[in-house]
DNA sequence: ACCATTTGACCGTG
DNA sequence: CACGGTCAAATGGT
């Protein structure tokens, strides 16, 4: 059993060590691509293809891992020392695993969807201003047996235009009225997600939460990143702070099916007025594919006035992280209005802004602290 | 007129 | 059969 286990980690770490490398070229060539003409896209594609088979082979090995986990680590202590991939948010009292953990396996059968679960804490926003970056289309409201708030449905604006898939549930929480239990299912494959750094946002509505960070600041995002990833609390709440959103990321299905996450926030550039505001993106890989998700919405740079961080986590729980923000960035984040016309801004310069070497902490040891 | 939301009906699953 | 999820007609807002 240990033997298996250890054999299996290292594989995994082969392979993620494998597609961090793969990463690191691809960056070089869309770097030395975005000066020069002739860029090989031929070589960038293939880079691609061996990032996500890498990635493939990883997860694959991650869910067998777990399968054999969950009989013998029932109560997750082995699992929690050795990999919080495979239990991110390890005994969170908030979470009712008996639900989501119930039938973790089961969901491999039936589910070929993704879910990750989110907490929302509305201040003075309403639902409706709970905007993760995606533009969402209600299409259901219904009365959940024993839940105080009805669950409403939502599935992705461009469903029928490009068929994405994604869905998303929300539900406001029993006990405290002012939390939202977001659902998400399936992924983007809209143009939302399909742009490494595009903001699409709809036109008028809806907004798109991404700052886009200065390329010196990104040693100052190393640093955070580097301080935060060794105190990553199993959860965490953001607060969106003048719309009063908190947002707390649990690890859900990602028991089975872990996937870095992305978080982009928007920190102040010095000291907010209210520090203990923040503000939060985080985007959660799914399934295998990389790139197609490699695109949390960014957000408009239409608060090119202020300074920002983005600040990517790759995580191993699938759990964002806070950042300090100003109220007024937070209300950029929220409401700013995006459009695609100024979002041009994030593209590819957002990989200018990161290191890969550096910054995509893709390490074994962080999958397995 | 167009688009998003609402809401009752319908359907699949356990 | 009950429940959760989705559909689609009706409704409302711009």
């Amino acid at each position: 059993m240990e033997e298996n286990f250890k054999c299996e980690q290292v594989g995994l770490i082969d392979e993620l060590m494998q597609g961090k490398e793969l990463a690191k070229q691809l960056c070089d060539h869309l770097l030395v691509s975005s000066s020069s003409s002739s860029s090989s896209h031929e070589t960038n594609e293939v880079l691609i293809e061996k990032i996500l088979s890498t990635y493939e082979k990883a997860l694959a090995m991650l869910n067998c891992k777990a399968d054999v986990g969950e009989s013998k680590a029932k109560n997750g202590s082995m699992m929690d020392s050795h990999c919080p991939l495979t239990n991110g948010s390890p005994k969170s009292e908030v979470l009712e695993p008996e639900v989501k953990n119930k039938n973790v396996f089961k969901k491999r059968k039936t589910m070929s969807k993704l879910t990750e679960q989110v907490k929302v804490r509305l201040g003075t926003a309403h639902e409706g201003s709970l905007d993760d970056g995606y533009s969402w289309r209600k299409y259901g409201q219904k009365d959940i047996l024993g839940a105080k708030f009805p669950r409403g449905y939502y599935r992705c604006t461009y469903r029928n235009v490009q068929g994405c898939l994604a869905t998303k549930q929300v539900q406001k929480s029993d006990e405290d009225p002012m939390i939202c239990e977001i659902t998400y299912k399936g992924r983007h494959t809209c143009s939302q997600a399909g742009h490494l750094n595009k903001t699409v946002a709809p036109p008028s509505k809806r907004k798109v939460n991404f700052l886009g960070a200065n390329k010196h600041q990104t040693h100052q995002i190393k640093n955070q990143i580097q301080q935060e990833k060794i105190e990553q609390p199993p959860e965490t709440f953001f607060t969106f702070g003048s719309s009063g959103l908190e947002v707390k990321i649990e690890d859900m299905d990602h028991k089975e099916d872990m996937f870095p996450s992305f978080c982009f926030s928007s920190p102040l550039k010095e000291g907010s007025e209210n520090g203990d505001n923040n503000s939060l993106f985080s985007y959660t890989m799914m399934e295998n594919n990389l790139m197609e998700n490699f695109s949390p919405t960014f957000i408009s740079p239409t608060s090119s006035d202020i300074e920002s961080n983005i600040f990517y986590h790759w995580g191993s729980t699938g759990i964002g992280q806070s950042v300090q923000s100003s109220e007024s960035d937070i209300t950029d984040i929220v409401s700013a209005p995006t459009s695609v016309t100024n979002s041009p801004i994030m593209d590819l310069d957002f990989f200018d802004k990161i290191d890969f070497d550096t910054d995509f902490p893709l390490i074994p040891s962080e999958l397995c602290t």
